[in-house]
DNA sequence: AAACGGTTCAACCGCAACGCA
DNA sequence: CTGCGTTGCGGTTGAACCGTT
């Protein structure tokens, strides 16, 4: 007839925990362990649970949980495993000590989901070369820990409605390396194959970039840091982004400029040109990528494999790199599904 | 000052796996 | 082998928060 509830429902509180609760759960857990939680709330003295019990203190009255925000380390350590497990939260939670799977979900869902949609909303306007974002959504409300922080400084770059994004033809530049090394009969699957990956690749771009809370408009942007051989790993960029700072010029323009003295060319930073009316605006991404083929220099060749080569390490992450064109299919077609699922 | 509404996160729910009798 | 109890996990929910209007 069916299994017995855990436990009884009927009187037993639910919802916020009071450090009432908290105070008797912990005392009782570090006088008799953990475990047998069925029996826990009783011999407690709680009107909870045992499974919220368990939850209470696995989540939050552990003694040796981490407080505070997710970290740059911690966060990049999320996102690899994240292509590597998947949502197994418990699996990625193994792997960062004093974080919970609750957390890291909680953390991935509410910072990181939403990009997504932005990275499907890419793929599917490659075509066109010319990404049409809705009008971003004023950010109301709550804002993350992480931008809260960062609210001084980002009030100084207010990007206004209706971004019209002009991109270049990066996919195609950005497939041309891996071309020109295939023959054309003999490979000309796996360059198609590659071009697909490349469209996944465009959109992740965009997800690095939400994770580090940057303006949507700047959906290359992290690409092109590599491309530029400047920071190599999201805390870095972060960082970076901090040292060298972005702000208004005198026309109101938001001019942000990653490093300039380790990129080759000063103009190699980005140019967020805004329009009259400063409701839209476009960047000036040719300025920024050095995509010309005719001009590529090795340097530049090499970032960019290295940014795929990131995508595309072993699970151990420290396999041997390979270049995009030695990606065997079924390896792009995981990537694909899970750029895609 | 109040209302609104997006975001966060603690807590809940259902299911599956596992152990044991 | 089967059934039951327990535990763990991932998805979902909703209250609280708080910046903006």
């Amino acid at each position: 007839m069916g299994r017995a509830p855990c436990c009884e429902k009927v009187g037993l509180k639910r919802g916020r925990w009071t450090s009432e609760e908290d105070e008797i759960l912990s005392k009782y857990i570090q006088a008799n362990g953990e475990g047998s939680w069925r029996s826990l709330p009783k011999n407690a003295g709680l009107l909870r649970c045992g499974k919220s019990c368990r939850l209470r203190w696995i989540n939050y009255l552990r003694t040796d949980l981490k407080r505070g925000n997710i970290s740059a380390e911690e966060e990049d350590t999320i996102v690899k495993l994240h292509t590597t497990y998947g949502n197994r939260w418990s699996m990625i939670a193994s792997h960062l000590p004093g974080r919970t799977d609750n957390e890291i979900k909680n953390y991935w869902n509410s910072h990181l989901s939403r990009k997504m949609y932005c990275f499907s909303k890419i793929s599917t306007t490659t075509e066109t070369k010319t990404i049409d974002l809705p009008p971003p959504k004023r950010k109301c409300g709550r804002t993350s820990r992480w931008a809260m922080k960062k609210n001084k400084f980002y009030k100084k770059q207010t990007i206004t409605n209706s971004s019209t994004i002009s991109q270049p033809d990066i996919k195609e530049k950005l497939v041309h390396d891996v071309e020109v090394k295939t023959t054309h009969e003999q490979e000309k699957e796996k360059t198609t194959s590659t071009y697909e990956l490349c469209d996944d690749i465009l959109g992740l771009s965009e997800l690095l970039d939400d994770i580090n809370e940057v303006s949507g408009a700047l959906c290359m942007e992290n690409c092109l840091l590599d491309t530029c051989g400047s920071a190599t790993n999201l805390s870095e960029e972060r960082e970076t982004m901090e040292e060298n700072g972005r702000a208004m010029n005198d026309d109101g323009d938001v001019c942000i400029n990653y490093k300039q003295a380790s990129c080759e060319e000063p103009e190699s930073s980005v140019n967020y040109q805004g329009s009259n009316n400063g409701e839209s605006g476009e960047w000036n991404w040719e300025s920024v990528m050095k995509f010309n083929i005719e001009e590529e220099e090795d340097s530049c060749r090499e970032h960019k494999e290295n940014l795929l080569n990131w995508l595309c390490e072993d699970d151990d992450w420290e396999g041997d790199s390979k270049m995009l064109g030695e990606i065997d299919s079924q390896k792009q077609n995981d990537l694909i599904a899970w750029f895609l699922s």
